[in-house]
DNA sequence: TTTGCTATTGCAACATGTTGCGGGCTCTGC
DNA sequence: GCAGAGCCCGCAACATGTTGCAATAGCAAA
């Protein structure tokens, strides 16, 4: 593990942007707590996308008395932080995107059952094209959109 | 409103699609029961988008005793004759689309909270767009996307 | 270290969907 | 119009989220 000088100003390179949860939760006079802490344990652990009740079994590991309502509120606050992001599944269910370093859509497949992500490129066309028409400003990272891939046409 | 091509037959004038149900479950085996009487009474009163739990509500004031369980797997069984599609709004909650004449993607509003649908000539760019580029055969009407309108940036 | 403010937790209840099961009802064949 | 076959219903339990409330416990000031 790296050491953690937890800068106040710009972080140094190599540090984590979760060492910086503890100070900027207090920062804004909120609490630093086991629950939370265990949380930031799990999503450390994680990348990409997970559900939210995958969280919570994670968490129940570390901790049995972990309860749901608390984790989807320190999810809440965590987006809030913009350290996680959440979306709906093709499904409808919660998704979290960890550390979203750009946005990016998903595609589900109902033939396979797989997941993508939506190039950037590929995004700016259907994010331009609801921009011209409509003055729609898409935010593609909520959604899973579905269909069928390559693989699956009929 | 244009006429309902939907049918491969013709559908005689005046007649309703919801007419011919009973028959159609009929011909396959399946029954009609006062259970699904009911849920289509309620769905020839609606156009458009219904949430679940709408017509479930509705459902009851007509039959008091209607249950969620029966609505939902009636819902799925008109689904597959092609009378309703489902999709998930925002929240990510279940919304029916009722006789849908063609397929049209949701836009929904975080500022205002309202809901749009996207013109076909608007969704076909983002359908031809993940087709040309992926192979990827998208079903727009299964999410609405989210994002802020013209009136609502910032 | 102690004290006090109040953010946070865990519980309980609720909302929305999903699923397995036993008994009842629809439909068909006679 | 009866009886048998099996589709469906309602119930109960569960899965996933959300919300209100009283009690707890973090944090900072004294």
């Amino acid at each position: 593990m790296l050491p953690n000088p937890t800068a106040s100003a710009e972080v140094a390179s190599g540090a984590s942007p979760w060492d910086q949860v503890a100070d900027r939760l207090r920062a804004g006079g909120l609490r630093w707590t086991p629950q939370r802490r265990t949380l930031i344990e799990v999503l450390r652990e994680h990348e990409g996308h997970v559900t939210a009740s995958a969280l919570i079994a994670r968490c129940k590991e570390r901790d049995r008395t972990t309860t749901p309502s608390t984790v989807y509120r320190t999810l809440d606050l965590l987006e809030e932080l913009g350290l996680v992001r959440h979306g709906h599944g093709h499904d409808g269910r919660e998704e979290y995107h960890i550390l979203p370093d750009q946005v990016h859509g998903h595609l589900y497949c109902g033939g396979c059952g797989k997941t993508w992500e939506i190039r950037p490129e590929t995004g700016a066309v259907i994010v331009e094209a609801l921009a011209s028409q409509l003055g729609f400003a898409v935010d593609l990272s909520h959604v899973t959109i579905s269909g069928r891939c390559a693989g699956c046409h009929d």
